[in-house]
DNA sequence: ACCTGAACACCGTTCAAGT
DNA sequence: ACCTGAACACCGTTCAAGT
């Protein structure tokens, strides 16, 4: 397990197959098939693998506040990012295993007690995370072509096909260069903000 | 083009091989890659071939309203939902192809007059298509799954490694075989609110 | 219980050569 | 400009047989 990480994180996602892993591990590629039972549940443990990288020790979940929210979907991110191509590994992969169940059920426990009474919880906490996986995906890939030439003719592809509207296309490219810290942290205050000034914030 | 939405539509996108599509274009295998570079690029193009099903003539432009983005972002989400595997086709496939770009403009441009005066319209773009995507991805990795016995298996090791807080297992898998239309629609509306606050409802 | 060897039915991509 | 034929270096998965 711990190798096929080591892998992804050298070779990326794609090139990872039963094969390559088989030799990497000193196995003869039949033999992984006593682990995993094909290649979905290799995926579905890696994804695993990376949620159990989150630390959520520190965590009180006795005392909860939109800012420990906030900071799981951060860590969230953090862990995704940590791994080669960790948005998709993890995303749709409906891994039920303790690491993942771990993370949903301390997030679960945090927005029972701030969501606004109107929402449900459940319904939030699947909001944040189509939020946050999407947002670890497009980073990624961004990541994966910025550098290559690939980018550059991306870039130019869109400036000359948005040629209507230039300053779109501008903007389009300034949000995938800009600070992505901040952008994922401003799109998680949008989210939670509109979701929590009911409770915090009741008309007077 | 077409036939290449044809053969995922009947087949799934991980069934989707140049090879396949070759025969399936009644070609030589090393035909296809006169018309697209290489796998990567022919997925762009299916990206681009899903936002182009996307009708926007009726959205008014000049009269921009939250319910306008809100059509713009469901529409994005029926047209990914209508083809096999689209969320995943069109994540983080930076597709600038016109039909891509024609949505980003027009939603941009009712972001422009929406957005509360704190927040950029990009930014806010960015994080509805991270939603949507997020969100179809997970949808349909369910749909595949649900109805064949994989999903049972699922539903069982959930409850069974949950076992500590049997309610949020519940939960989590009450939240995906629910009303997905209306958990998309409350998720826009969970965002959307926040933002447009500011200006729809300034303090007193 | 775990592994090997060997096989089966496939892949993406390239490229000289044809029309 | 577009296509074929053929090749190269790979895939995931299965399964009898070994230990």
């Amino acid at each position: 397990m711990a190798l096929a990480h080591d892998y992804v994180r050298s070779n990326g996602l794609d090139a990872l197959t039963m094969r390559r892993l088989a030799v990497a591990a000193d196995v003869t590629p039949g033999a992984l098939y006593k682990h995993f039972r094909d290649r979905k549940d290799l995926q579905r443990a890696m994804s695993d693998a990376i949620y159990a990288t989150i630390d959520l020790s520190d965590i009180d979940t006795a005392n909860p506040s939109i800012d420990n929210v906030k900071t799981c979907c951060e860590r969230m991110r953090r862990a995704m990012l940590a791994f080669r191509d960790g948005g998709r590994i993890v995303a749709g992969s409906y891994a039920p295993l303790s690491a993942t169940l771990n993370l949903s059920a301390t997030l679960m426990t945090l927005l029972h007690a701030v969501t606004a009474p109107e929402h449900s919880p459940g319904q939030l906490a699947a909001v944040l995370r189509s939020y946050t996986t999407g947002f670890v995906i497009d980073e990624q890939a961004y990541l994966e072509l910025s550098g290559t030439d690939e980018w550059d003719s991306l870039v130019q592809q869109i400036a000359a096909n948005g040629h209507h509207r230039p300053t779109e296309a501008d903007d389009l490219i300034a949000i995938l260069t800009g600070d992505r810290n901040r952008r994922f942290d401003t799109g998680l205050d949008m989210i939670l903000t509109g979701l929590v000034q009911a409770s915090l914030a009741p008309p007077t």
